[in-house]
RNA sequence: GCCCGGAUAGCUCAGUCGGUAGAGCAGUGGACUGAAAAUCCACGUGUCGCUGGUUCGAUUCCGGCUCCGGGCA
């Protein structure tokens, strides 16, 4: 019997968190979190993590857990996760994977096989070099060379997977191009509902726009100099998150605090569109589209009664 | 009231030595193999403020007007 799985997913701030809870409160479920920067710790308010209270009783895994200095990547979350969905399914607990980062989901539901390759500081130092001499056309060159498969699929420009592609194919041996020829091979692995929130885009830019302006209301400036006084700094991934990155712009000096905001906001608003455009591709989604429904409430019903005939539960 | 700037894509602006115009950002779509809240790709018809004049032809030159800056009174 396969392992049941739940997804909601949906572009930043239109409203999975409450959906999760409802969902996994109706089924006895867990949620296991999606999101590559709630795993953080003391990275609340920028990140819109879940309350203590939000949660009513609700477990959660894989949030809030790493230190902010610490890296992660979808080869660790893959690990976790898959572990986290097993064990729930073993105890009855319905697991309920909520987040929008695709590329985590992704490493769950398709047969991705990882290269045995991790980031190499090394090799990336010295792909730096050649970035800053020659440009991304100097990478492009390399890859050209050793893997011209790749060098084929990969932008010019795209210095930052023309870099993955070398570490791995210069490291291993292996073309880089070897590795995961089949990477939209769906994996069969789940008994699967999959959901993605979505609305009119118009509401949903303006509700991005409203949550930055909360997010500020909260502290979010108190949260990042925190973060920044305990020695984290700019060029730790977890500071890379929207809404931290151009706070320490501002607290820096570099920047204003309005154009701290805005920046925040529009880098937020081209991040859910980038979001759609990524899980538009998979064909097992729902969409729910919450302007079709009268109420909140409603929607959150339908979901409900999807999951149980979905899933035969 | 006078003098000087400015008025061109949703925004900021470039440009046309006179032949109806183009960047960045925004927006939309797309890509995505250990950074993914990352990284990258594609898409640009707009009375070139209004109105006269010169000209084969004006957004471009000249006059007038309107509006917005700034300065002098």
């Amino acid at each position: 019997m396969k392992e049941k799985l739940v997804i909601i997913t949906g572009p930043t701030a239109v409203g999975k968190t409450e959906l999760s809870i409802k969902v996994a409160k109706r089924f006895h479920g867990e949620i296991i979190s999606s999101d590559s920067m709630q795993i953080y710790k003391y990275m609340d308010i920028g990140t819109a993590k879940i309350t203590q209270e939000e949660m009513e009783g609700v477990n959660h895994h894989l949030i809030d857990f790493l230190d902010p200095s610490e890296e992660f990547s979808v080869y660790d979350y893959k690990e976790k996760a898959t572990g986290i969905i097993k064990r729930l399914n073993e105890i009855g607990s319905l697991p309920i994977v909520t987040g929008g980062t695709g590329l985590y989901i992704n490493s769950l539901i398709y047969d991705l096989n990882f290269s045995p390759i991790a980031p190499n500081k090394i090799l990336r130092d010295k792909y730096d070099k050649i970035l800053l001499n020659e440009g991304s056309i100097g990478l492009y060159n390399l890859l050209k060379e050793l893997d011209p498969v790749s060098a084929e699929k990969i932008d010019q420009n795209n210095h930052q997977r023309l870099m993955r592609a070398l570490e791995v194919t210069e490291s291993s041996g292996i073309p880089f191009s070897k590795y995961n020829k089949d990477f939209r091979k769906e994996s069969q692995k789940y008994d699967l509902a999959y959901y993605c929130l979505n609305m009119d885009r118009e509401k949903l830019y303006d509700r991005i726009n409203l949550r930055v302006d909360i997010m500020l209301e909260k502290g979010l400036i108190g949260e990042v100099s925190n973060l920044l006084k305990k020695g984290y700094n700019k060029d730790m991934l977890s500071m890379k998150a929207i809404g931290y990155k151009e706070i320490i712009l501002y607290l820096e000096g570099i920047i204003p605090l309005s154009q701290a905001i805005e920046m925040i906001k529009q880098g937020s608003r081209n991040y859910a569109k980038r979001q759609l455009t990524w899980f538009r591709r998979d064909n097992r989604i729902k969409w729910i589209d919450v302007d079709n429904y009268q109420s909140k409430d409603e929607m959150i019903d339908f979901v409900i009664k999807d999951v149980s005939t979905t899933l035969n539960i």
